[in-house]
RNA sequence: GGGAGCAUAGCUCAGCUGGUUUAGAGCAUCUGCCUUACAAGCAGAGGGUCCGCGGUUCGAACCCGUGUGCUCCCA
């Protein structure tokens, strides 16, 4: 190895590394683009581009749902900062009051301590403290990916203002009458102890018994016999049910039936909600603990009995097993009934069981006291907002989905039995009387006015809202929007332009928000909602902790780096479709910048070694690959415009490893040890530093890092502003092909006749373009190692022929030509081009299709045609010269 | 039970208004190369019943019907 250390020194350089060494380049740039503050924005004069990211848990960690979600926000922001925009991305963070709870239980639980053995106030200060100390550890994580958010504006859902929004919203919405109490069936969570929104409980197929129970019926010796899967609920059954038409059970209409064990006497009635040929066609109805049953229970004005405690024991109205757990007492009462004599049989049965999404215990459907917010007027505007396009959906198949669950809607449940939240804004007085308002004062006073009660001894509800209460404030609330009408911000920022999110919360948070955006601003809070796919496993297995499939992102941004992670996310990651993530993608991404690191260091060799040369059979390496630039803009433009990010992605990859690396700078090269001219040397500089350019949003730090070696500057790539791409030159394009596949063809007669790379060739070429060969032929010469090229209007002798688009070469070498070889490739082409010309003719025979297709359809088949008989008739003279 | 979506190369996916070649890309595979930026590389190649069946049409991967398999959402 010897390396001219001369040029070295004169030329101020640094001694390039073998490889891209991201740790160094990530740390360096963010702070960089930090220091410059590219990321901080202001109101100004251009326009704005605003996103507001999908908050995480206070207490979460980056998985992969975020770093692909945060990966996507991050590419349109960054684009839209170097297209005159001036674009806002803000940070923040959700409560997420049941999860965070969880956590900070755990926590005390762990030093000794009980939630139950602490004031209000107490919990919530070591919940605070816990904040502090370990909330937004994720914000930090997101630095690493890259992430180019406005990170002054960093919000929390419990920030005092913030805080108090919510609270005045509760009360707004009070006023108005839509919030109301009411006592409901609820999703109620044992663990947690609080009830659930219906999105919070997750169905799992989960295997169970069917229990055949034998009821006496009253008067007669006779049994009816009723399928169940819970038989610890017995003891709330207040009917029997039979479909009315059921003959086996007509008889039994009116009659009263005994529930085992206990002996209560409950009635058989009749309804058609019972289905005949599920279990015996028989159903016991406990309107305590079963949605339907309790319907049933209200049309048929049954008594309900509850017989179970929060905490899921049994209580005192059960009679039986008082105080112990739900599961516990289904299994001890199943051998009782089974001593008994009452249990005839068990079965296997499989269904769907609802587990708290938080705390995955089995949710337990239940009567409740709960504030609750009425839906139907508040709903509309946000899904005729949607259905008419205003907001649209990326991809359009959600609003299908969306449509279905709006027109469907039912009242929201708001609160939860928890201490970490926005507290419910209503005092009580000792006989239950109560009023809402903004705080104690205010609520003394309004109790005055409602209840005619001076200086009322008050009690605030001990209840807290549910998260997504305080969430579906945020594109608005974060610039102060509500508490702070009509502020320059809002206005400036309001309606937000992109929402990128999950599918899986487009109910709890994506259509909320576009009510609250309706009800509050009187205006959507985002213009498009772009659905990224759910992150699984390479066997398609969803990611979850349960599980443990899912990697460690911190590892793999240290082992890959973030560009090299970002590219690995985006580039399986369609629109909407699922993405099975692969850790041999993060490979390609790695070696990706490691091909740009390569052609780097090839141009940097040149730096020194200049010449002002005549230049020309570079010239159209340059013209050709200047238009592949813009026409690659052009397209990239558009995909980036319908979200097609992934394919964005591909064709910039594509033009940088292919059209850069593999063939312009193979074009320019100069020889070994030659120099290369200087306007070569700059145009190349340029086109590098744009197709940086281009990368940049996806791969932001090998593109920076790179657009700084290339040349001294001190503008930075993060904020430099695109220029408008021009529409290409198509005569040019094609002559590039043509080049392309008339050196990828002769390298394949090489290759067949096993020339060695050094061994060089004569080239002829029999064609009637000889022009447009002629300006590409010290190019095909350098590619294809030939040491002459020719033109010929004959067949050359002891040469090896092959046939290229309707060109006919004849390649010279000092290997026997091997001719069978030879034929059987002509003949096969042959084969393949006469099939594709009876296909052909068979479309220009039939009459209908000359008489209905488009015109530019008929002459595209026959310019089809025309080509393929001048190929057909090029390949028949080559072999006919072959025979001889 | 109701609704939505998907099925194209070994894998992951493009194929946008039915006609651009008897279907394209990346990864993987095979062959040959340690060629002077890159072996994490270069050059080249092979690989398809477009899920089955039926229909509409001059023409279907694409539209319609139906069957099968898978996924998701809701009850």
């Amino acid at each position: 190895m010897h390396t001219n250390n001369k040029k070295e020194t004169t030329h101020k350089k640094m001694e390039l590394t073998k490889n891209f060494e991201h740790q160094s380049a990530e740390q360096k740039w963010y702070s960089h683009w930090m220091h410059k503050q590219y990321f901080k924005s202001i109101p100004d004069g251009r326009e704005p581009y605003t996103i507001v990211m999908p908050p995480p848990n206070v207490t979460g960690v980056l998985h992969m749902g975020h770093c692909l979600n945060n990966t996507i926000q991050d590419i349109l922001v960054r684009r839209a900062r170097m297209t005159g925009k001036n674009a806002c991305w803000v940070p923040g963070t959700d409560h997420a009051s049941i999860a965070t709870e969880a956590k900070v239980v755990a926590m005390l639980r762990e030093r000794g301590i009980t939630k139950s053995s602490l004031s209000r106030d107490e919990f919530l200060s070591y919940a605070w403290e816990w904040k502090e100390k370990y909330g937004g550890i994720i914000l930090q994580q997101l630095k690493k990916l890259g992430c180019s958010l406005d990170w002054d504006r960093t919000s929390f859902t419990m920030d005092k203002g913030y805080y108090d929004s919510v609270i005045k919203i509760f009360v707004s919405l009070y006023n108005k009458g839509v919030i109301y109490r009411g006592k409901r069936m609820i999703n109620w969570d044992v663990k947690a102890l609080t009830a659930l929104s219906d999105e919070e409980v997750i169905r799992k197929e989960t295997r169970q018994k069917l229990y055949h129970l034998k009821y006496a019926i009253e008067g007669t010796n006779d049994f009816i016999i009723i399928a169940t899967v819970r038989p610890e609920t017995i003891m709330g059954d207040t009917a029997i049910c039979v479909h009315p038409e059921d003959e086996r059970y007509k008889h039994l209409h009116g009659k009263f039936a005994f529930v085992p064990l206990i002996n209560r006497r409950i009635p058989i009635i009749a309804d058609e909600y019972v289905t005949m040929d599920f279990g015996t066609g028989a159903l016991k109805v406990t309107p305590a603990h079963d949605i339907n049953d309790y319907t049933l229970g209200q049309k048929h004005h049954l008594e309900v009995v509850d017989v179970f405690n929060d905490n899921g024991t049994i209580s005192e109205a059960a009679q039986i097993y008082v105080g112990m757990e739900r599961f516990e007492v289904r299994k001890k009462i199943a051998i009782e009934l089974e001593e008994k004599g009452i249990l005839l049989k068990t079965e296997e049965y499989t269904s769907e069981v609802g587990y708290s999404e938080r705390t995955d215990v089995v949710v337990e459907p239940r009567l409740s006291l709960q504030w609750w917010l009425s839906m139907k007027d508040i709903s509309s505007p946000a899904l005729k907002a949607v259905m008419e396009e205003e907001i649209k959906f990326y991809p359009s198949k959600f609003k299908n989905v969306y449509r279905h669950w709006m027109e469907n809607i039912k009242d929201w449940c708001i609160s939860r039995q928890l201490w970490w939240g926005h507290r419910i804004p209503a005092w009580f007085d000792i006989n239950g009387k109560f009023v809402v308002a903004e705080n104690e004062a205010a609520a003394i006073a309004q109790f005055e006015i409602e209840h005619g009660i001076t200086n009322a001894t008050l009690k605030q509800d001990e209840d807290c809202l549910d998260t997504w209460f305080s969430s579906w404030l945020w594109p608005f609330e974060v610039f102060k929007g509500y508490s702070q009408p009509k502020n320059e911000e809002i206005k400036y920022y309001y309606p937000t332009n992109t929402l990128v999110t999950a599918p899986e919360i487009i109910f709890f948070w994506v259509a909320r928000m576009i009510m609250a955006g309706f009800e509050y601003m009187d205006a959507k809070p985002f213009q498009e909602v772009y659905f990224t796919g759910i992150v699984r496993d390479k066997q398609g297995r969803k990611m979850s902790k349960s599980l443990g499939n899912s990697p460690d992102l911190l590892n793999l941004i240290d082992q890959y780096g973030a560009d090299a992670t970002r590219f690995g996310i985006m580039i399986a990651s369609p629109a909407g479709n699922d993405i099975l993530f692969d850790e041999s993608a993060l490979e390609q991404g790695r070696n990706f910048n490691n091909k740009i690191w390569n052609a780097l260091k090839l141009i940097k060799m040149w730096e020194g070694r200049q010449s002002k040369d005549d230049f020309n059979e570079s010239s159209f390496a340059i013209d050709w690959f200047g238009n592949r630039l813009n026409e690659v803009s052009l397209e990239v433009e558009i995909m980036m415009q319908q979200f097609r990010l992934s394919e964005a992605l591909k064709t910039v990859y594509s033009l940088i490893w292919d059209d850069f690396c593999s063939w312009y700078l193979e074009w320019i090269k100069p020889g070994f040890e030659q120099p290369i001219n200087t306007s070569v040397y700059n145009k190349t500089i340029g086109y590098f530093s744009e197709l940086m350019q281009l990368l940049h949003p996806f791969m932001p730090f090998v593109s920076e890092e790179i657009y700084h070696l290339l040349q001294e500057t001190t503008e930075d790539l993060c904020v430099r502003q695109y220029k408008t791409a021009i529409t290409p030159d198509k005569t040019i394009l094609e002559k590039g092909l043509l080049l392309k596949n008339t050196i990828s063809g002769l390298r394949d007669v090489r290759n067949k006749q096993q020339l060695k790379p050094k061994e060089s060739i004569r080239l002829f070429i029999q064609t009637e373009n000889k022009v447009v060969f002629q300006s590409i032929e010290s190019i095909l010469s350098k590619q294809i190692n030939a040491i002459l090229i020719d033109f010929t209007s004959e067949n050359v002798a002891n040469s090896f022929t092959t046939v290229i688009g309707k060109d006919k070469f004849y390649v010279v070498s000092e290997q026997p030509v091997d001719t069978a070889n030879q034929k059987s490739d002509l003949e096969k082409e042959l084969t393949h081009l006469k099939g594709f010309l009876i296909s052909v003719e068979k479309k220009l025979n039939n009459e209908k299709f000359v008489q209905n297709a488009k015109p530019e359809v008929l002459a595209l088949e026959q310019k089809k045609k025309a080509d393929a008989e001048t190929k057909i008739k090029v390949i028949e003279e080559s072999l006919a010269n072959l025979v001889n």
